[in-house]
DNA sequence: ATGCCCGTAT
DNA sequence: ATACGGGCAT
C-alpha cells in the first residue's frame, strides 16, 4: 500500500496545474523511491516526466511498486479542496481502485478526506533519453516564461540558438520578427560530463566525490526523511539505480514507448565515468547533475534558494533548433514550481526543459521542428 | 532616417495601451521636432492627438519628415516584449517598410530586437482646434478616471458643468443618478488668454512680462461674454500672433462627430459671475498652478513634479456640456501617463482632455452630445 | 511591477 | 469548464 504525506498540498496543486493541460490521464507510478509520472501530451508531441522523491515527503511508504491510474482533471478538482498549506496525505491500498486524500490544516482543527476513483491506464512507460546534451542553459524560470510568451505573440515557433555569443531566441511572425539574445558575463564553459558534475557537486559539499550521495540525503533534512530513503541512497551508491535511471537506456531515440524500460534496475553501479561520452549506460550519470541542483536545496529544500537564479550556459558545440512556442508556453506553467529552469539541447534531439524543485522535478521533452513545418 | 532612443520603454507601452483601443492604425509623423500622431477613433467620434517631443528622447535624430504607418495592435504586441525599464530604440530607414525596435536591459545582459512591418496609411491630418476655452479644469488624472468610471456604471453620458460653485459631473441612469461636485478652496479665476499664459510662463522663467498685462485687464470685465471679448482682444492686439485665435475660427468645424455642435454660438449663458468680485486683474493669482502645466513645452521634465496634482479650475463663463462616458472612460486610460489631466471646455465645442507628461502629450477631443441623444 | 479578480472567448 | 486577456489593487 501507499501512504505518502506531503507537508504542503500547495506543491501538488501547482504541479497539477502545470501539467493538466498537457496530459489528461496518467499513471502515478509509486515505488519505495517515490512517485513517478510519465506521459505523452494529448497530441503525442511532447513528453512530460514528473518525479517526486520519497525524501521530499514528510512521510513516505510504498510497500511495493504500484501504478495509480489518475485522471488529472479529477485530481485537480479534488486538490482544489485543499488549502495550500494543508498537509496532504495520499493513501492507496494494493490493487485499490480509489486514491484516498486527507487534508489536515496546520493547526489540525480541520480534516478533510476525499476518495478519488482510479482508472486503468495503459502503462506505456516511455523511454526517456538521457543524452548528454551539447548545450545547457540555466535561467530564471520567469524569464524563460516571459520570453516564450512574448515570442508566442509574434509567431508559432522559436529558434533557440546557443553559441559562444550567448543564447538567442528568435521568432518570425506576420507582422513582426523578434530576437532575444541573452549574454553571459563570464566565459562560456563547455558542458560538463556527468562525472565532472559529480565531482563538482562533491567539491561543493566539501566532500569527497565518492560519497556525495550521502549528503543529498542530508539536504532533505528539512523534513526528516525516513530511513528507508537513506537506504535507497546507499544502494544507489553501489547499484546506483535511481528511479530516473530506469527510464534512461533509450536515450538516443526520441520517445518510444518501451514498456520494458523500467525493468532494468540493477545496472552496474555508476558508470558515469564509463559512459560519459554518449549515453550508453550512462544512466546514472545524467542524474548526478540533476541531483546536484535538486538536492542542493540543502536548506529546507523549498525552492532553490541557494541558486541565484541567474542566467548561465555552457556548450560543447553550436546548437540551433526550432520548437513550437505553443508547447514551450505550456511548459512554462511550471514556473510556479521553482524559480529556475534548465534547458538542455543537442541538435536533432528533443529539447529538455527541466524544472527542478526541491522535492522532485518536472521535465518536458519536445522534439524540434524539422525544416519549416 | 529615424533613430530615436527612449530611456524607458514603459512610456511607449503605456502610451500605446492608452490609445490602441480607440485607434487601430495611424501614422507616426516623424520630424526633427519629434513624433506626432493624429487620428479619429474608429467610429469617428473622438480625435486623438499625440506628441512626443524630440527633447523627450535620450537621443533623437530624424533627417527628414517621414510618416511611419503603424498598426497599433502590432506595435502593442512588439512593445509588450519590452520590460518597462528597458531602453528602447526606434529605427527606420527612409522609405523603409519596417520599424526596428531594440530593447536593451539596463544591465545590458539582454538585448531584444524586433522588426515590425509598416503599412501605408492615408494621412488625413486633421485640423485641431486651438480654441481658447471658456473653462479649464485641472485635476488628478486618477480622480478623473474614477469619476467617469463610477458614473459609467450608472448611465451612458455625463454632464460636465463648470460654474463658480465648482465643477460638477452628473449622470442619470435608470436605477440611479449620480453627481460629483469638485469645489475649489480658493477663488475661481477666469481662463487666461494665450497672451496671459505666455506672460505667466515668462515670469516663471524669471523674465519680464511683455506688455501683455495691459489688455488683460480689459478682458476681465468682459468675463460674461467670452467670445466677443476674445475677438475684441484680437483686434486690439492685432499684432499679436494668437495662434489660437486663428484656429479657433476654423476649428469649430473639425469635429462634427455630432455635426451641428460646431458653431460656437456660445453665449454668455450664466453671468452669475458678472457681479462677483472676481479678481479683476488678479488673474495671475489664482492661476499659477495652471499655467505651470500649460506651458509645459519647455522643460523636459518627466512627470509634472512641480504640479501638486490638485484640483483647480478657472472659467470665463458658465459651461455645461454632455459627453458620452464610454469615450471618457477610454480617454482615462492615459491616467498611466501622468498624474494630472486637464479638461478644457467651451459650450458647443469639443471637449479637450489633455494628458501632458514631460516628454509630450496625449490629447483627446470629444464633441458634446446635443439634446438628449 | 506583481498578483488577484472579473469578464470574455474557446 | 477551462484558459487567456484586461483591469484594479497592493
Amino acid at each position: 500500500m501507499l501512504e505518502a504525506k506531503l507537508a504542503e498540498a500547495g506543491m501538488l496543486k501547482r504541479l497539477l496545474d502545470s501539467i493538466k493541460e498537457l496530459v489528461t490521464d496518467a499513471n502515478f507510478e509509486c515505488t519505495e523511491e517515490g512517485i513517478n509520472l510519465q506521459a505523452m501530451d494529448n497530441s503525442h508531441v511532447a513528453l512530460v516526466a514528473v518525479h517526486l522523491q520519497a525524501a521530499g515527503f514528510k512521510r513516505f511508504r510504498c510497500d511495493r511498486p504500484m501504478p495509480l491510474g489518475v485522471n488529472l482533471g479529477s485530481l485537480t478538482k479534488v486538490l482544489k479542496c485543499a488549502k495550500d498549506d494543508d498537509e496532504c496525505t495520499l493513501k492507496a491500498a494494493d490493487e485499490a481502485d480509489v486514491l484516498n486524500l486527507v487534508y489536515e490544516a496546520k493547526n489540525s482543527d480541520r480534516i478533510a478526506e476525499y476518495d478519488m476513483k482510479l482508472m486503468d491506464i495503459d502503462s506505456d512507460t516511455l523511454g526517456i533519453p538521457d543524452t548528454e546534451y551539447e548545450a545547457e542553459v540555466s535561467m530564471p524560470s520567469a524569464e524563460f516564461a516571459r520570453i516564450v510568451r512574448d515570442l508566442s505573440a509574434l509567431g508559432e515557433s522559436v529558434r533557440i540558438e546557443v553559441s559562444k555569443e550567448g543564447v538567442r531566441f528568435a521568432s518570425e511572425g506576420e507582422s513582426a520578427n523578434g530576437s532575444i539574445l541573452l549574454k553571459k558575463d563570464g566565459e562560456v564553459g563547455r558542458v560538463k560530463t556527468a562525472k565532472e558534475k559529480k565531482a563538482d557537486k562533491a567539491r561543493a559539499n566539501g566532500e569527497e566525490p565518492e560519497e556525495d550521495d550521502e549528503e543529498e540525503e542530508e539536504n532533505e533534512d528539512g523534513e526528516e526523511k525516513p530511513k528507508k530513503v537513506k537506504k535507497e541512497k546507499v544502494k544507489k551508491e553501489k547499484g546506483d539505480e535511481d528511479v530516473e535511471m530506469e527510464d534512461e537506456e533509450k536515450d538516443e531515440e526520441e520517445f518510444k514507448a518501451n514498456s520494458d524500460a523500467e525493468d532494468e534496475k540493477s545496472e552496474p553501479s555508476d558508470d558515469e565515468e564509463s559512459g560519459k561520452k554518449r549515453k550508453k549506460k550512462t544512466n546514472g550519470s545524467s542524474k548526478p547533475a540533476k541531483k546536484a541542483k535538486t538536492t542542493k536545496g540543502k536548506g529546507k529544500g523549498k525552492k532553490d534558494e541557494d541558486e541565484k537564479t541567474v542566467f548561465d550556459f555552457s556548450m560543447n558545440s553550436h546548437v540551433s533548433l526550432t520548437f513550437s512556442l505553443k508547447y514551450l508556453v505550456n511548459f512554462a506553467k511550471s514556473t510556479s514550481m521553482t524559480n529556475k529552469v534548465e534547458l538542455r539541447l543537442s541538435n536533432d534531439v528533443p529539447l529538455l526543459v527541466d524544472y527542478d524543485f526541491g522535492q522532485g522535478y518536472v521535465r518536458y521533452y519536445l522534439a524540434p521542428k524539422i525544416g519549416d513545418e
